[in-house]
DNA sequence: GTCTATACTAGGATAGAC
DNA sequence: GTCTATCCTAGTATAGAC
């Protein structure tokens, strides 16, 4: 593959010998993004991360917004990929509700520039970006976002059907699942230690619990 | 009180004659951090949502972290004075939690920018204040912010020693709860329309099942 | 008190050397 | 492919008129 022929595609196509350098700027972004947001980084704090300078950066995107929306994208993928089987697997509601938290919890840990990203990418609005381009890459991105949503709320439908979850909203309440869980990557700072099960325990049983109808207590304390 | 005596003092001691300015100030700049975050923000633009030019603003504020740090300050103060008399009354934990966590949600409704300020105020580093005053104002809010988060630890601890919560760790249990509420200042877009009463419910139930003890569900269903 | 300059810098983005 | 050099805009902050 001659190096004309990936000259500045868009970043996700030009997938070569050079996919490798791709992935290093991607994490060294979202490190830079996740420390700082945004707005407040800088293209050359990122290439500093890399040893490099700016040129690296700018040859595989063509904007910082461009290197934003691929960190994004990329932690959806990974995100999609992880829980897409769990919503879908053969077990009733609330034990597929329970796989999916914990994982999603444990998404939050490993990836957690990544998934602060995700986090600033919802809060971030379309009147920020300026291209054509760019609005319509970020409209994909909310609806991959939306899509990851609706496995959630098609399990917790579903468990409204069986009488497992209490009555109400099902949008509601996977706003409130996932806002317990999300809300980590807004005081969490990551450090040397890893947090305990205790940690993941305490969370996942809260959701389980907030979500049980109070008739079907029973399933397990 | 002669104009020269309050010239460019703490912006909260310089109250007086044009409070009233101050306070207009502080509600453009609330929304206008709200919309963009604080580095997307700037003083031009919030002068021209008060019709007016930076220098109305700097003559207040002398910086923008200033400004932002006051908006978080004023956030503060009305969270903890609505909150606290709630933690200190005479019902059980339960009961307390509860409208604890409605009056939350509350707030969070009815001062929305004021309350994303505070979101973009948690994930805020230290490291981007530079002067050492501003240092000391950020944490004077975070030790604020403390003071709030210890006001529902102590209620959920408390509760925890009635055996009407589950037992575990009151502090990631309060992370659970607040990030249940919380997660709305990112995902909500307030509208005309204010959200039903259902919408409330659905939330604060969700938050009262996920702390119960399995023990004690027969407080009320 | 508020406005209109204006100084000054950070940082996005591009061009062209290597 | 990556670097250096450069352009250029946006935006903080200040000075000084009114």
């Amino acid at each position: 593959m001659p190096s004309l022929t990936k000259k500045k595609l868009s970043p996700v196509a030009s997938a070569g010998l050079d996919e490798s350098v791709r992935l290093e700027i991607l994490s060294a972004a979202a490190e830079a993004f996740m420390k700082n947001g945004f707005a407040a980084t800088s293209i050359d704090t990122v290439a500093e991360m890399l040893g490099a300078t700016k040129g690296r950066v700018y040859y595989y995107y063509k904007s910082k917004a461009d290197l934003f929306f691929d960190v994004y994208r990329e932690a959806m993928r990974i995100n999609l990929e992880t829980i897409k089987p769990l919503a879908k697997s053969d077990q009733t509601p609330s034990e597929r509700l329970s796989l999916m938290a914990h994982a999603h919890l444990m998404l939050i840990l490993e990836h957690f520039p990544f998934q602060r990203v995700v986090t600033q990418g919802i809060e971030m609005h379309l009147s920020g970006s300026t291209t054509p381009d760019q609005r319509k890459a970020l409209s994909a991105l909310i609806a991959a976002r939306d899509r990851y949503e609706q496995l959630f709320v098609d399990v917790v439908s579903e468990g409204i059907a069986t009488g497992e979850f209490a009555a109400g909203d099902p949008r509601l309440k996977v706003k409130a699942v996932l806002g317990t869980l999300n809300w980590i990557t807004i005081w969490y700072r990551p450090k040397s230690k890893q947090p305990s099960a205790q940690f993941a325990d305490e969370f996942v049983n809260y959701i389980t619990r907030g979500l049980r109808s109070p008739n079907s207590y029973w399933h397990n304390g």
